[in-house]
RNA sequence: GAGCCGGUAGCUCAGUCGGUAGAGCAACGGACUUUUAAUCCGUAGGUCCUGGGUUCGAUCCCCAGCCGGCUCACCA
């Protein structure tokens, strides 16, 4: 379905693309350097309004900026030959002043259009700036790491036979005239640079000047340390393997030797851009970073603690002609040569239990699913949701699956099962406490939910302070008020256990409590986590229960289920037994990752569309 | 959808009891061959979110809007 996506899109964008070049083309003067038309190209894809480049035709040469001009007369000093001296070399400053970039607006970043004047004095220099590939042969962190072992081992101050080539962003820069250290940063953290003017030679040492802090490089040489202590390469040669033009929101990180924390001095901390460039947040805060690779541990995780028990991983389609398996209302789209309207999945349940008909007894999908519903700190319209099924299992032996496989995976992504949420302490520890639904609501509201009409439901749900629910049902009812009352104060793990009901239209009764379902959810840092139940399996009761649906959505409950007959028809074949579960993946991550808004786990959260 | 808070330099923020604005970092020029928030000297940089209104004058006050955050509602 991604194909399918991209095919829509794509006639779409190139549409765009061309259309906005050719508009901007005929706004800009004759004589426009190759340069300039890069960046215009640049800007599309971008699509970003603060451009490097906003085209005027005036200014140019009525304000040749004034560092270069002064730069101008020092370099006449007869010092320096050629082009190799300090500061920005000759073509630099007739490119800035000059064609093509320099007819960079003033009103955005001086920054940008010196970039811009750097990356054609590279051209005319013969560095190519964008690299093809580089051969990388070592990391930061764990070449400091085994730098440092093997100083330990042999007792030599002086390996540099520890070569090879890294690659990384250019995050650092402290030059002191004929040398320089730069900070060179990869997947796996940092590693200090040094250059040495005799060591890469005039011509080689000038391409420092050409560069700028967020610029890719990649240096080849070997380890040593320095008089300050630090395991540091020597750079024997140096090549740019793509040059940034927008600067990157660096803050300063600062690192106290005592303690190993860091602290960022300034930075990029505005929520809405770190959100719309997340780019630029992921280059530049390595703790966002390491929350999404943790999110990966808890997936790869997941996926290893199934597949050890015998589950299959399957694909089910996000688009269907019906939408079930839980209670939200859809995103709706249309198929055009099938005429027909098609939902985006609310949930996997229904396709996966129809597997477990056709004798797949152990199947899980990880994968988004769509509610076009509200937008919060603990809820995204598309999210990722785990669901298994386990044939012959009913609620209770997956309690026990979950209980492991919580534990497997903070162990996985914390490293304990001990986390910290927002400050509180969470075990994650089996057994998880036990409660049932009814007995924790009783609790709460002193009378019995279960005996009470649907007056006095109502009743108590206003007087704790939820509104405008006439008519909604005995279900959102006793929803609501659990809600309220329980939900908030489960803050250690803990299965809330037989829901009644009218809440669970695909779960099988209790046994022995008619009014009740075989379910579970499970509650951490008072959040649903968890969702589970004996599957029903029974065609002529899940039929009843259909029905029900109908008639709460014929009352006006636009997120009640719609009667599925295929699905019936497929529980006619034969369900076996079978407990199933879903887990709110994105939650999962906020939980184990200390994350306070499920934007802070989804890499390209919605939002609205930027002005 | 409602309430509260916010939007000022590339980044983080301060400020103007209404007279078109500042700091630190980043940038640019200069010095410096083991620095590391490098340092020192110098320079430049702003649609004060947008649109109206009040006013001699609005970044500031008022109204409307846009965007974001938080809370509430919704989310079985």
């Amino acid at each position: 379905m991604p194909a399918g996506a991209v095919a829509a899109q794509e006639p779409f964008h190139r549409d765009e693309d061309a259309q906005g070049g050719a508009v901007r083309a005929g706004a800009r003067g004759e004589g426009e350097g190759e340069a300039g038309a890069r960046v215009v190209e640049d800007r599309n894809c971008l699509g970003e309004p603060d451009t490097l480049l906003r085209l005027r035709s005036l200014h140019d040469g009525q304000r040749p900026p004034h560092g270069c001009e002064e730069g101008r007369c020092s370099c006449g000093d007869g010092r320096r030959p050629g082009p190799v001296h300090r500061g920005l070399p000759e073509e630099v400053r007739r490119g800035a002043g000059g064609v093509g970039m320099a007819r960079a607006s003033e009103d955005l970043s001086r920054v940008g259009r010196m970039r811009l004047a750097k990356l054609a004095a590279l051209k005319e220099r013969g560095f190519e700036p964008y690299a093809y590939s580089f051969d990388v042969t070592r990391h930061a962190a764990p070449s400091v790491a085994d730098f440092e072992e093997l100083e330990e081992e042999a007792d030599c101050e002086e390996d540099r036979g520890v070569a090879g080539r890294w690659a990384g962003r250019m995050v650092g820069f402290r030059s002191h005239g004929k040398s320089a250290f730069a900070d060179l940063e990869d997947r796996t953290g940092r590693v200090q640079v040094y250059f040495k003017r005799n060591v890469l030679g005039p011509d080689g040492y000038s391409l420092l000047d050409l560069l700028d802090l967020g610029d890719w490089i990649g240096v080849e040489g070997g380890l040593f340390r320095t008089r300050m202590g630090q395991v540091t390469i020597l750079a024997e040669d140096l090549r740019l393997l793509s040059k940034s033009l927008r600067p990157l929101p660096f803050g300063k990180l600062e690192t106290d030797s005592e303690t190993g924390g860091t602290t960022t001095h300034s930075g990029f901390a505005d929520r809405e851009s770190r959100y719309r460039r997340r780019y630029a947040d992921l280059a530049v805060n390595p703790g966002v970073r390491e929350v999404f690779r943790v999110r990966t541990r808890i997936v790869t995780g997941i996926r290893r603690f199934l597949d050890d028990l015998g589950f299959v991983e399957v694909e089910t389609p996000v688009l269907q002609p019906l939408y079930g398996g839980a209670s939200a209302r859809p995103f709706v789209t249309r198929h055009l040569a099938l005429d027909r309207t098609l939902y985006l999945r609310i949930a996997d349940e229904l396709y996966l239990k129809r597997l477990i008909v056709g004798g797949m007894d152990r199947v899980y999908e990880i994968a988004k699913d769509f509610r076009n519903e509200g937008i919060d700190r603990f809820h995204n319209p598309e999210f990722t949701m785990l669901e298994f099924y386990q044939a012959f299992a009913d609620y209770e032996d997956m309690m026990e699956v979950v209980e492991r496989l919580m534990a497997t995976v903070a162990e996985a992504a914390a490293g304990s099962r001990n986390c910290t949420y927002q400050g509180v302490e969470i075990a994650v520890e089996p057994p998880f406490r036990r409660v049932p639904f009814v007995d924790s609501l009783a609790a709460a509201l002193g009378t019995d939910p279960l005996d009470a009409s649907e007056d006095v439901l109502l009743e108590l749900a206003e007087t704790h302070g939820a509104s405008g629910l006439e008519g909604a049902g005995r279900g959102k009812l006793l929803d609501k008020l659990f809600g309220e009352l329980v939900q908030p104060g489960l803050v250690q793990p803990t299965f809330v256990v037989d829901y009644p009901k009218e809440l669970s239209p695909l779960a099988k009764e209790k046994r022995g409590a008619p009014r009740l379902t075989e379910r579970f959810e499970l509650f951490v840092a008072g959040q649903e986590l968890a969702n589970a139940f004996s599957e029903l399996n029974d065609p002529i009761a899940q039929r009843v229960r259909f029905d029900d649906q109908a008639a709460l959505r014929v009352a006006g409950d636009a997120e009640a289920q719609q009667v599925d007959e295929d699905y019936i028809r497929a529980l006619e074949y034969g369900l076996p037994p079978t407990g199933g579960v879903g887990i709110g993946i994105d939650r999962l991550v906020m939980l184990l990752t200390d994350q306070a808004s499920i934007r802070d786990v989804i890499l390209f959260p919605t939002l609205r569309e930027a002005e």
